[in-house]
DNA sequence: GATTATTTTAATCAAATGATTAAAATATTT
DNA sequence: AAATATTTTAATCATTTGATTAAAATAATC
């Protein structure tokens, strides 16, 4: 058979149960409300099974962050320094994708922005967001069309109208259907909003 | 002396350095983060005194979640609710009042947020959002102007724009000084662009 | 200066939690 | 079926952490 890949163990190994479990736990409570003991339950082993497989709560966590951080910068990234682009273009783009990614992934901002929080130092290094804000294609189109404003206060806006309803989903949306609606409803707004911005 | 009130004790009471303590520590590392001795020693004082005043870790941390609270809501409700203010004033209002508050207050909205989160059961009820973005003078206001489009992603935008950068501070910015000068920068930039977005 | 109130010291608890271990049980492979 | 690998059981550790206690020390008040 072509398809065979690796069916020798079950459909999903006990690693992937942990890590998956891990990756619910943690950016749903945060590293210091997680409890290892609830890492296991949810993920349908024991304790001693998953200190088996991973040493520590530390390496664990640092898996999980690793994976969320390319999440979040994965998007972001190929848009913004792709120069074939127009700035309306990224605009769109960069709506669409991100509110994709985080209709997905309603917690990750809260999570990664948290713990980033709790730990910069660990941070300081990882993050090319000094690179989006000063020296990206994006910040060179925004200077080009509107060189009386900071660049940066239009990127905050964007991210701000596109990310904030997730952070603030669990105190402004009570419906989880409904939110899924306006979020994407909210995709084509965005665009058109952010393009008034840098009109007005 | 017309001005002596209760110059008996010193110049701040055992109970509010231990509640500024409180405050401070609990809003930079949320609750679970948390230990008891963080606070006392942040306090100037030791551990047995602060269990002394207040009988548990919960019920200081109930403390300063009521007065945060009263602090993020105090500032929107007054505007929000006032008839007599055009939506226009509204929106001036608002950036101007609550980047004042943010800028004094930066831990603030990931503060609340964080832990309305963690604990969602203890809020459900205390939480004025729905009359904000149902029945509120501003709603009534934006329905009126743009019967089009659902007014929540109006407010959604406002607050994002206003209240992101705050949330975002640890992975945005680094330099304290400059972030101050662009949110003052901003309370202008967000009351024209939040008016550029309700005519686009 | 004696009395009263406040704060510290230092020891200690109990519970929670991250982590380890060895042996038994179960599943998988050969 | 035998050999090997995986997982569970269950007990146990060491720390951390919220909380309490009684006695001593210090400060404030009368």
């Amino acid at each position: 058979m072509a398809k065979s890949k690796e069916l020798k163990k079950k459909d999903t190994s006990t690693e992937e149960k942990i890590i998956a479990a891990a990756r619910k736990v943690f950016t749903q409570k945060g590293y210091a409300a997680t409890r290892t003991r609830d890492i296991a339950e949810e993920a349908g082993i024991n304790l001693a099974l998953l200190n088996y497989y991973f040493r520590s709560k530390e390496k664990l966590f640092q898996l999980i962050m690793t994976e969320k951080l390319q999440q979040l910068f994965g998007v972001i990234l190929p848009i913004v320094n792709n120069d074939k682009l127009t700035l309306d273009e990224k605009l769109e783009t960069l709506a669409e994708n991100y509110i994709n990614l985080l209709i997905d992934n309603p917690d990750l901002p809260l999570f990664v922005i948290s713990e980033i929080r709790a730990n910069p130092e660990g941070f300081k290094d990882r993050l090319q967001v000094h690179h989006i804000l000063r020296n990206s294609s994006l910040v060179h189109q925004i200077r080009e069309k509107r060189a009386d404003v900071e660049p940066v206060h239009f990127i905050v806006s964007l991210l701000g109208m596109t990310i904030f309803p997730f952070i603030a989903k669990p105190i402004l949306f009570s419906d989880d259907q409904l939110f899924k609606l306006l979020m994407e409803e909210r995709k084509i707004l965005i665009a058109k909003w952010a393009k008034a911005i840098f009109e007005s």
